[in-house]
DNA sequence: TATTGTTATACTCTATAACTATA
DNA sequence: TATAGTTATAGAGTATAACAATA
């Protein structure tokens, strides 16, 4: 009986899964896995973060990001400083090469996303996101 | 500029993120993965699926899958057949002890998620089911 | 004392490709 | 010839707990 939510769960899920499905052949295609993917795309656009932070977006914890990161640092696509402010924390963020991936990759990915949205209207839009944004601030409100 | 959907993407991200956050611990206080809950979940309230089949529900690969599952065959959670009509196949279902679980297991999850969902209305989750449900439907109309 | 990140452990997942048995 | 599932391989992700250095 208080189920009724359960419906939009499946259908934010199977959501996800099909946008996963058109858009992990481009990611392994890059030699990137899941997560280091994640990462990329979580350090895109941004000027970087502490491990911390990284963790909380991605929901990875502290122990599997050492080594995520040591691999993508490994592979050119991210660089760390130690934090001016925290002796104990770094600074992670993408380099020239990762922020060149992320400018490749994402739009190959989100090209794909664009033909899919290509019959969406702005009201759709309106309408999916104030519906998404909606599900968020309770989801967020949650302790 | 052909990025106007990034938003829709973004947020259903967030909202899936935000909903495994807050699930992830009950999962885990089972004993189990989330590829494995993954079965779970998606055996749960059928009769049963092939690998084939529950493969392309879950986006986990054949080679992969037969490790998931013998894992939880061997903790009893689920049990396989031969398929009477096709024998290279098998037909997997829940064991009397997979369905415990899943009734023991989901609604403590989903319980949280009624927490969640407590202050949506009829209206909320029209408008989200429905924003949702045409997202799904182009999603999966896409080749 | 609490927090940031590292290391160690043991296991699970993952993609991929070659393989067996059946269709 | 094609398909359902298995096996083999090598690597990556995962939770967890104990640890270091710093706050």
């Amino acid at each position: 009986m208080g189920e009724r939510y359960l419906k939009s769960i499946r259908l934010l899920a199977e959501c996800m899964q099909g946008f996963e499905r058109l858009s992990g052949r481009h990611v392994r295609e890059q030699g990137l896995t899941h997560a280091q993917f994640d990462i990329i795309a979580t350090l895109g656009n941004t000027p970087g973060m502490s491990y911390k932070e990284l963790g909380e977006r991605t929901l990875i914890t502290k122990g599997t990001l050492t080594g995520v990161i040591e691999r993508l640092e490994q592979k050119g696509l991210v660089a760390r400083e130690r934090s001016p402010v925290d002796a104990r924390s770094w600074f992670i963020r993408l380099t020239p090469q990762g922020e060149q991936l992320f400018a490749d990759v994402f739009p190959r990915v989100t090209a794909r996303g664009g033909e899919v949205f290509a019959q969406f209207t702005e009201s759709d839009y309106e309408q999916l996101e104030q519906a998404l944004a909606h599900l968020k601030s309770v989801i967020a409100a949650s302790p």
